[in-house]
This record gives structure tokens, sequence and C-alpha cells, in this order.
DNA sequence: GCCAACGTTGGC
DNA sequence: GCCAACGTTGGC
């Protein structure tokens, strides 16, 4: 099993609103950046594990836990002329842009924040979240990284 | 194939 | 709101 983190503005859909949809699912639609579709593609299986992250915020951190629960499969919003993220060089035959279902399992205790993870940096190793100039949406976690947030998530906030 | 221009992301 | 960093586009 593999572990990701996922971003999203809370704004436009934060965790809230998956813990809303119809059995905390909701394929999770949009992305339109290559290498989060190959990790979708290539590396994210059903049932790994994610870390839900509210991005372009007051309070940047990760705020919960979700699943995957199904394979990559196409966008079906890439096909939508009425859409934002239709893609009119997009072929039927040959989709370009997949999703994946993601579903709710529990928020954290509390939210641990890019500002903290990036104080205890070292423990990090090598996490593309903590790297300047990240702008991935999708992105591998380490079991370590993965570990590393839940021990920060017991600890009492700041 | 290079690279300037442009649009977007996302922290601050 | 600002702007650095990054990805994509398209002219050549």
């Amino acid at each position: 099993m593999n572990y990701w983190l996922m971003k999203s503005e809370p704004d436009v859909f934060g965790i809230e609103h998956l813990k809303q949809c119809e059995n905390k699912t909701e394929p999770w639609d949009g992305i339109r950046n290559y290498q989060a579709r190959n990790f979708m593609r290539d590396d994210m299986k059903k049932g790994d594990k994610v870390f839900f992250y509210h991005s372009n915020c007051k309070q940047p951190g990760i705020v919960g836990i979700a699943k995957i629960v199904s394979n990559a499969y196409p966008d079906p919003t890439q096909f939508d002329a009425g859409s934002n993220y239709f893609d009119a060089k997009s072929d039927p035959e040959n989709p370009r842009w997949l999703l994946v279902d993601i579903k709710h399992v529990r928020d954290l205790k509390r939210n641990v924040t890019l500002t903290e993870m990036k104080q205890h940096a070292d423990s990090f190793g090598d996490f593309q979240l903590l790297k300047k100039g990240n702008r991935l949406s999708i992105m591998p976690v380490t079991e370590q990284q993965w570990n590393r947030v839940l021990e920060l998530e017991k600890r009492s906030p700041k």
C-alpha cells in the first residue's frame, strides 16, 4: 500500500465538502498535470491512504485522512464542453486525463500546518511538500513521513 | 529543439 | 494583493 498527499483549496472544495458527499466519496476530477496524472495512473491503488491538504488559505496544512476507493479511470469532465476542465485535445479513444475516487476516512484532531512541518523539516527528509516552489497537487508520501505527521497530530497545538 | 511569453499555483 | 516558481504553449 502507498501513501499520498492531495491538495485542495478549502474555499473551493475542502474536507467539509468531502464529508458531505454521498457515501463521503467523490471523483477527484480536474487534475490537469501530467506528473499528478502519472502518479494516479501508475502508482495509486485502491486502498491507498491519503492526507487531505488545504492549500491557498490562511492556514495551509493537513486536515484529514482519506482513502483511494477506485483505480484510475478517465475523467469525464475533459469531454464536457461546459466544464472548466474541458480539454478539446483529449481523444475519447485515448483519454488524456484520469481521476480516482476518494473517500473521507477521518479528520485529523487538528490542522497539522505547513509552518509546523517546516519547523520539523529535518525529520521529514525529502518531502515534496516542503520544497520551495512546489506546485504538485498529488504527491507521494513515505511511510516515515506519514507517521511523522500523525505524531505531530498528537501533540498539543502551539 | 530552444526558449520567451504566458497562465497558474500557492505561500506569505 | 504580491510575486516567485513552475508548467505549457507556440514561434522560430
